[in-house]
DNA sequence: CTACGAGTTTGAGCGCACTCTAAGTCAAGA
DNA sequence: TCTTGACTTAGAGTGCGCTCAAACTCGTAG
């Protein structure tokens, strides 16, 4: 597979991939007789992981962390544990954290939309085509 | 309330504030005497707000846009309520991409955990104080 | 044969959100 | 009176994660 497959697939840029193997996030790929990358559906897998810790926010050094002891082998199995654990207690706090926002936005919104509504209710001597929607 | 002690109540730093109220994200502060900045609760609340749709991720030019909306009055209701429900939505499907990568952490580090705990069983004719903790 | 599109490299540039520096002012306590 | 520490300004610097530029090389379709 060539880089722009793997891109469209990983749905990142071929560029983003190249960086990637510039600070050591992908091992350097194999090239072809022009001096080609060409992947392997094992490299799509690792990148979406990869997009995984992203999503949750994980910072690419902690990636590189990551990288470094699998690249290690089976004896790093306990620390890539124990990294994954704690990245998954900060973002379940994350999670909590954007819930907690959301209940407040909720609220805010509920209050616009009751003033939004009142207004509607004090425009109806108006003829139909002028009120506000109601949405 | 003198800077310091908003910063202190708002939990960011009083740098942080002046930038704000450099790039109209903050009112421009009442000044005492001395041209220091005077700042009043309202202040801290909408510290508070901002607080949440930062931690919502929203990008500070969206903050702008509804910053200057509040300062245009009532009029700009309906725009500030529908620009909420938008991020509101956004924030709704980021909490469910979170989720579902949970669960693939969960996944990794349950095969993690499996492994460490066999590994561990293998160890069993060892003798006790050379075995790998179990955790 | 040629044109095209996809790839290669190193290194520079960008947008974001701060974060800090330098040089100065001011009020209150020892 | 002196010192301390919190404040003021404009502007420069930082860290992150890309993103793009320039100049080049290939392989294949027409």
């Amino acid at each position: 597979m060539k880089i722009g497959e793997l891109a469209r697939r990983a749905e990142i840029s071929a560029h983003t991939i190249r960086y990637y193997e510039r600070i050591g996030l992908l091992p350097r790929a194999d090239r072809d007789g022009g001096g080609r990358r060409d992947y392997d559906a094992s490299t799509l897998v690792w990148l979406e992981f990869l997009g995984r810790l992203k999503t949750t926010g994980m910072p690419i050094r902690d990636m590189l962390r990551y990288a470094a002891m699998r690249a290690a082998g089976p004896a790093t199995e306990r620390e890539r544990h124990d990294l994954l654990v704690a990245h998954r207690d900060r973002v379940r706090a994350h999670v909590a954290a954007l819930q907690s926002c959301l209940a407040v936005l909720d609220t805010k919104i509920t209050g616009y939309a009751s003033n939004l509504t009142n207004e509607a209710k004090d425009d109806d001597t108006l003829p139909n085509q002028l009120r506000k929607p109601l949405r």
